[in-house]
DNA sequence: GCTTAGCACTCCCGCAACAAGAGTGCTAAA
DNA sequence: TTTAGCACTCTTGTTGCGGGAGTGCTAAGC
């Protein structure tokens, strides 16, 4: 799609007014604020060509223009100024970071956090999956006497845990004895090594091999253990979002754990910020919704995802920003992690 | 507040056909759909009679009754039906969670998953708190040259974890070492007896020793770590959340921490369900806004939250049983876990 | 060929008027 | 205490109308 400079011009006004304040845009407003050289006539041609080519639209007949998905894309990729956050907004981000407890925990529940605040819609980040799952360490634990508590460290520093509920009671020097044994023979053990290994066991030694088999296949399977998620309550303050349908549309697309799923591995593949608007036409009652997501993590060690869900009328420049200065801070956190 | 039998059964049927419709509920449609024996004339006496009591108004003068916030707790107090849920749901929930993963975490999700579903509201839970916490078990993993994961078992089977960013390298024996050194004093331990038995400690070992001490505290000063939330798009269905303040109130009531915090002592008290209407006073903006709250654990050794928020016009019944039961079941596991 | 002024046209929005409908409150009688 | 009757009030939906904003088209100018 080949645009004169001036259309693009129209198109970058059309849509930077109109993220701003929710109005329609016209031929005449833009000629007085924005005195391009050329009369509203001009410009209302611009935007009748503009209109042809699926960037802008119309409510009704005579209301101004508003950005369809399709104008916001074609800025987002080939209008948008520089989407870096101003460098004091990101001293203060860093500073919150080195502030809080150093825990992954922590650490994502900051991101949300300081996303949502960052951008106007709601921020959703997914807890790091490992690429392969490693075992590090195991432990038992007699917690009561006929349950044991299975503590599992992989190599990522994650924990998985699992309550094991035995016939009779075991006593705790058997445990550390089962526990001893399997960490000898499994520690640095993959889902596919694993069973190898595992030859050989018996009885209750066994049973816990099996399950530390499970858990370590399930959390390669899993995209996430845990979804942190902030801000709802601000997107909702939007004007779009101001009767029943849409907003129990975007609420869903919050909530629900599926799509994320469905994403991964598109985002995954980018290593940058990810921009999805109204669903790119793959999703349905995704319109006027936009995600903006990004990778995080350490390449072939561990890896989640991070963003920003809002009204398809959203600074795209500025969240974009926020959302990749995220992303560098985890990526950062977890490479001493990992490094 | 003394009524006649009849008023009663009058505010009874206000709130039945209230909840049930959403609309104000009128003298004639009283008469017609529940003969009781009297004219729609009486009807309309009763029916100004409970409002001058505060029980109902009018959204106008020509419209029909509708309940207010004491409606309801007079309701609720005096007038509910038998609130137990019927023994098939009772059985297909308790069915889900024998089929569900051992765990603590994947019991509050499906905890919060069936009570959405059960009731028409967004349920949340916030994970189980011990009254006292006691070290169980700590275990020191490397998992890069200078990190080190701090992991700690509390006696109720919690885990906690930390991580220790270090100066220079430790191996993988010296932690042993630490760790050995420290499991053998402060077994046991509570946020109390720990700063005595690390009398003598010295250099990497007490540097553990008062992380471990923050931790404890930390555990025992937060109500929750996590809260689990689920069915909030639901609850949006409903009509009293057609518009866009009413939503912003009740998504902040649903994402807010700190209201709970503030609620937790008082449903504590009580060791059975917690109905608050509207804030009863105590809070502001919670107009319209219902809670069903039950505490569940084992006395004097863990408890959490766990409840439904939905809308004023709710049906308490069956809120309340589903409450109840789930309660009841998360109580019975947790008994299992702990004693 | 691009730009511009002029102008008719369309559509939304807010306002007021109006009728229909629902439900109340009051009064007087049973 | 209950009931019938009736006037009154208020909402809701419809219609009509003027003002305003913005477009689309045409014809003329650069």
């Amino acid at each position: 799609m080949r645009l004169s400079q001036r259309r693009k011009q129209v198109l970058r006004i059309v849509i930077q007014e109109y993220v701003e304040n929710a109005q329609p845009v016209g031929s005449q407003s833009i000629a007085r604020k924005y005195g391009l050289g050329v009369s509203a006539a001009t410009i209302r041609n611009d935007l009748a060509a503009l209109e042809k080519a699926g960037l802008l639209t119309h409510p009704h007949t005579s209301a101004g223009r508003i950005p369809t998905d399709g104008g916001y894309r074609y800025f987002v990729a080939n209008l948008m100024a520089h989407t870096d956050l101003p460098s004091d907004e990101r001293h203060m981000i860093r500073h919150q970071f080195h502030q809080s407890r150093q825990e992954i925990d922590q650490w994502l529940r900051l991101s949300t956090a300081v996303l949502s605040r960052a951008s106007t819609g709601a921020a959703l980040a997914t807890s790091p999956r490992s690429m392969t799952s490693r075992v590090k360490h195991l432990e038992l634990i007699g917690i009561q006497d006929t349950v044991v508590l299975l503590v599992l460290v992989l190599a990522t520093g994650t924990l998985k845990q699992q309550l094991i509920n035995l016939e009779q009671p075991v006593f705790q020097d058997e445990l550390s004895r089962a526990s001893n044994q399997l960490n000898d023979e499994i520690a640095g053990a993959t889902a596919a090594d694993l069973p190898a290994k595992l030859e050989g066991f018996t009885g209750f030694t066994l049973e816990v091999g099996e399950l530390v088999l499970n858990t370590l296949r399930q959390s390669e399977e899993q995209i996430a253990d845990r979804v942190y998620r902030h801000g709802l309550a601000q997107v909702l303050a939007e004007p779009e979002f101001a009767d029943g349908p849409q907003v129990r549309r975007i609420v869903q697309v919050f909530e629900q754990r599926t799509l994320l799923q469905e994403i991964y591995d598109d985002v995954m593949e980018l290593s940058d910020v990810h921009v999805m608007i109204a669903g790119e036409g793959r999703f349905g009652d995704m319109q006027d919704i936009s995600l903006v997501l990004s990778p995080y993590g350490v390449p072939d060690r561990v890896s989640g995802l991070l963003g920003v869900v809002g009204p398809m009328r959203m600074p795209y420049g500025r969240t974009i920003g926020a959302v990749r200065y995220v992303a560098t801070l985890l990526n950062e956190l977890m490479h001493q992690l990992y490094g």
